[in-house]
DNA sequence: GGAACCTGTATGATCGATAATACAGCTTTG
DNA sequence: CAAAGCTGTATTATCGATCATACAGGTTCC
């Protein structure tokens, strides 16, 4: 029975702060204590708390002024993308036409038994696998992998799929897509993720697992979604419908919110928070 | 400029591992590489690998059998809650009557500006801050941290809270909620939430973040969840509306799936998939 | 201007993680 | 049964993370 395992100490306190400043307990713009101070606090070194402070700044949450202090950043100028999660999909379209997309991988290969399980599949059949990651202002934000029917796969070309949507690939080559099924949930990054994404081995990420049906029940596409937690997060509003004993929540259709760029503003507390009315949805 | 501050080598290996598991890249039941030969592939000592598998071993990703090999754990045993999105709150409050809390904090105290901001606060107000975590079958899968106004917080007392759903005491207080926004996200587990979670620090978390109001406008509750993603996801099923130009996805309503227990058999590929039909809605 | 604070940087000592190696005990295979 | 492969365990050496300390230079405040 070996003590624990304490992967970095510098991590450790890293997470501390950055969880302090999310959460807004350390107010933007606000100094956080000094280099000592926080040492002594967490009983480690100066260089351990310097290195967490490395972190925290070049994940941009924090400003370091020589000889002034580290300040919390006050304008959260990479505010996230926001997914309506009622309508991902079409929303991803949209995107397709404003960011860019680069392929890193391309092939026909056997699936994993999980992924030819959930899509279908006879023992022997093959299918498409790709790898892409999409960019917003030339940074990347999500990682996908996604999995296709070899049949389906040959309607397109490699070039065509780093150009265009997958699923409006798939809906051009007549298949119908009906339903879906999909699960959020979180992970740290792998190697390739990592790399992929600009992000250190082991940050958190977003993912994403969807499956879309054709009406027939066959699955015409795999998708496993990682994204960047700091650029992208699903937004949903929800309103409440049946009464009493059947209360239930209900995702507000047919109302995208805007991405919220409120806020920004001191907006001083005591006035009624701006709501976003509608979100302005842009088509080409 | 220093050079990469590299977090553990065991650690990256642990990920890597993972990620293959998880992708059924190494299918369930089977055996993975040898110790040896795992380090030889990643070019690093097998005591490192051992940590690496000494880690997906307390994850119960896999299991070893001394002199014969490491295999990937075969029954998930450990199936996470299935939260159906449409649904959530309710499902919370079902929840609440078959789990077990522990509250961990309770107090009134002035809000970090961003709650406050977010509740519709005047500068002087305090709210009623609570920390819970949720069990189930005696194991801490979320930990909440929610934010109340006075004035409401003061409707109930710190037992109820420990034994009722707070939405509920909410709604006895006389006070409609009519609306909520959340934020689905991930992070990595801080000091306090790795404890109360049984976790180790930087374990990756899903964060969701609902604000609900009454329909004045009024915020009556913020919360925020901490999620351990090995026992919590966030499932939905899509449908298709609207055609062609506007094609969208909605969430299909009325149609709360069950945990999905199926799969767990070994369901010989070829066959459709078995779909879980309805969810049993157990109301006490 | 000067005192008190801060961040930036460097040093050598110390401790933990990793490497390299060896061996014990078990399982599988032939 | 014997050979080959595996996990479990131990030992010593090396390397990197952390510590304790010191000093340089900027900022803030009096």
């Amino acid at each position: 029975m070996k003590s624990s395992v304490e992967p970095l100490k510098a991590r450790r306190i890293y997470l501390l702060l950055r969880d302090r400043i999310v959460a807004g307990d350390l107010p933007p713009g606000g100094r956080l204590p000094g280099e000592p101070a926080l040492a002594a606090e967490h009983a480690v070194s100066r260089v351990t708390v310097r290195r967490a402070l490395d972190l925290l700044e070049k994940e941009g949450l924090v400003q370091r002024k020589p000889g002034s202090g580290t300040f919390v950043h006050d304008s959260r100028s990479v505010r996230p993308i926001v997914a309506d999660l009622s309508n991902v999909l079409s929303h991803l379209i949209d995107m397709g036409r404003s960011t860019d997309v680069k392929l890193l991988s391309f092939g026909y290969v056997a699936p994993p038994e999980a992924i030819g399980e959930s899509l279908g599949l006879k023992p022997g059949e093959r299918v498409q696998r790709s790898v892409r990651v999409r960019l917003i202002d030339g940074e990347p934000f999500s990682y996908l992998t996604t999995h296709v029917p070899e049949w389906l796969g040959l309607t397109y070309s490699e070039a065509e799929l780093a150009a265009r949507p997958l699923l409006e690939l798939i809906e051009r080559s007549g298949v119908t897509t009906e339903r879906a099924t999909q699960a959020i949930n979180a992970t740290l990054a792998g190697p390739e993720a990592a790399a992929a994404l600009d992000l250190e081995i082991g940050s958190p990420l977003l993912t994403l697992t969807r499956i879309v049906y054709e009406p027939s029940g066959r699955g015409v596409e795999h998708l496993h979604a990682l994204y960047r937690p700091d650029r992208y997060s699903f937004h949903m509003d929800l309103v409440r419908i049946g009464d009493d004993g059947e209360r239930r929540w209900s995702p507000a259709q047919g109302w995208p919110r805007a991405a919220t760029k409120a806020k920004t503003e001191k907006n001083k507390p005591g006035e009624k928070p701006t709501r976003t009315p509608r979100a302005i949805k842009q088509r080409s």
